[in-house]
DNA sequence: GTGAAAGCGCTAACAG
DNA sequence: CTGTTAGCGCTTTCAC
């Protein structure tokens, strides 16, 4: 219940002890020799009249607050900021930490910025995570530093900080080998026109699988458009007017997919029986739900939350040094999740 | 830039003062008597220093911790959340509170959720913010209500706390009505099966605009589905296959509204033109991303997040009576949403 | 106009 | 085995 009036003192009045008592066996101090009677007495008087420990005071005396600061990009815009979140929280709890969340908009300045890590800083937050929404290079506000740091989903420009991102190159890896595996010879690939890691590192992975498969990665048919649905319509539009049209096709992300589906309808082309088609992103309300169902490559939003705290907890106790994991980001795994809309390409006829 | 070690008794050696003058100048204190000339040298040797104020210190000291707690259900898994989150936090900074964030499972136990609340309790947030991610009754857990509390999309069974909730049965009248005002006689409702109040309330919505308007709103076509993309597209075959055929379909979701889109391709009904269709919560993802886009009717989750902060910190401030606002639960708009799948119906042939 | 000092609730030497 | 006491960094009463 936590009454908040009831204070260690009561508790070693109720308990007939001195604070130095009660406070040794609530925290279980390792070199403090308690009877067996005396800790009883002092947990039910703590158990009876609800006592909580006020974190506030702990925090002052001890100089840890055990509250981790989360700066997160444009929380409400996609469903990526709610899984890193549920990560991180997941992980801080398992190890008795708390997050403090603090928005900030995708366009903020930077002073903007660093008047939000300066807030975090007053509250003597004991690391910082600072994430943004899409995998890319940022340029973090110069306060950050002046505790543990870990960036989720960026790298920092500049400066060297420890940070954690998607496995972009494994993905598209996975995601053309899965048509590749299907029998597919000709695919393309729908990519986004923003000059961003992931376009680049997709693109790459792209032309690297096709060609270690003996197909021609460097001609391979390649549309740009914005990364939304509309986009993904017109590229699919021009890919599949293409002389050879392609059988198979790896979409930036499921947005686009989801322009390609109406484009393969549009067309006549049915899926996945006269086009197979792959997404990336896994965003459960696209992907699960178009018809058929669309596989896709699963970016690893959840553990890059998790892992991130696990490290910056892992370095604020001491046990590891940030300085050097910040040498090269970690790098996380995309794995496939596979639907229905890859199957062998229809017979040549 | 805050550095950590630096505390008001530097800054008063620094401007030659005493940390009380200190104290008074940084925080404007009314009843303080200082010269402008002392004023000016603190505040300098203040920002020289970089000092910022430690919030531990002085929480511990004013009893306000300008921290607002918000436990929130499943955070990554809709996007609802993240606009609640977003709202609150806005709400919260403009007053100069922060968001301590801590997540639930939709699923977890009384004691987990009681749990959740006493680490909100013990870091002594000045209040709490308890939001579900669907519009429902819960058993909130009985430590709530040590601090003020407002509820987010949900109701208290038993006990009565303030809370903000939306207009069901009026979204629903908005999305009949912009049926009706485009000239369908023939509406019919594709409905949840869950028995929570959206389901309750938007029925009545459905029924009452129908009757207001002249037409048997009692025995309007209903067919109830899981509120799932599969589920609207059962339901959506079960009423396209009626023999009075509706021409305009107002759907329990934007996801039922998907697969509705799905029956109604199979049949050859182009949307709009042969059939108009409205869903419901506004989720952009599928919403505007839908071809022809989806006309809906939004969930005011930003606002209810900003409502619902800023109440409760009138409450914290003593602008408000929560105690008051509890009898009745607050009630906010639902928009409509126009986008391209309403139409005027065929005409008959 | 400015400063000394008490105390918010807790932990951790240090004494006994 | 248990208690006394000095702060953690700040606000605020009261005195000068």
């Amino acid at each position: 219940m936590s009454n908040k009036n009831i204070g260690i003192k009561d508790v070693a009045v109720a308990a007939g002890v001195s604070v130095t008592t009660v406070s040794h066996v609530l925290n279980d101090v390792s070199y403090a020799r308690i009877s067996p009677d005396t800790r009883d007495k002092v947990k039910s008087a703590a158990e009876q009249l609800g006592y909580g420990p006020n974190r506030l005071a702990q925090a002052l005396r001890t100089q840890r607050t055990g509250m981790l600061g989360l700066v997160s990009e444009d929380i409400a815009t996609t469903p990526h900021a709610g899984r890193i979140i549920l990560g991180a929280d997941e992980a801080a709890r398992a190890r008795g930490y708390n997050l403090m969340i603090i928005n900030t908009s995708g366009s903020a300045s930077a002073e903007s910025r660093e008047a939000d890590v300066e807030a975090l800083l007053e509250r003597r937050v004991d690391g910082i995570l600072y994430a943004t929404m899409y995998h890319r290079d940022v340029q973090v506000p110069a306060n950050l530093g002046n505790v543990p740091t870990v960036l989720v989903d960026a790298v920092s420009t500049g400066r060297s900080l420890t940070a954690v991102v998607p496995d972009e190159e494994g993905g598209a890896r996975a995601a053309v080998a899965s048509l590749l595996a299907a029998g597919h010879t000709r695919i393309g690939f729908l990519n986004n026109t923003d000059d961003v890691p992931a376009t680049r590192d997709r693109l790459r992975g792209f032309r690297a699988t096709l060609t270690e498969a003996g197909l021609d990665g460097e001609t391979a048919p390649v549309e740009s458009e914005l990364s939304e649905v509309p986009g993904g319509y017109e590229a699919a539009r021009r890919m599949l007017d293409r002389p050879d049209r392609p059988t198979g096709l790896f979409c930036y992300n499921d947005r686009m997919a989801m322009g390609a589906y109406r484009a393969a309808a549009e067309l006549g082309l049915a899926i996945p029986d006269d086009l197979s088609v792959v997404g990336f992103d896994d965003q459960q309300l696209i992907a699960a739900n178009l018809h058929p169902g669309l596989t896709t490559v699963a970016l690893p939003h959840y553990e890059m939350g998790a892992w991130a705290t696990d490290s910056l907890i892992d370095a604020i106790e001491g046990k590891t040094d940030l300085a050097l994991m910040a040498l090269h980001p970690t790098i996380l795994d995309c794995p496939l999740v596979t639907r229905e809309s890859v199957a062998a390409p229809a017979p040549p006829r």
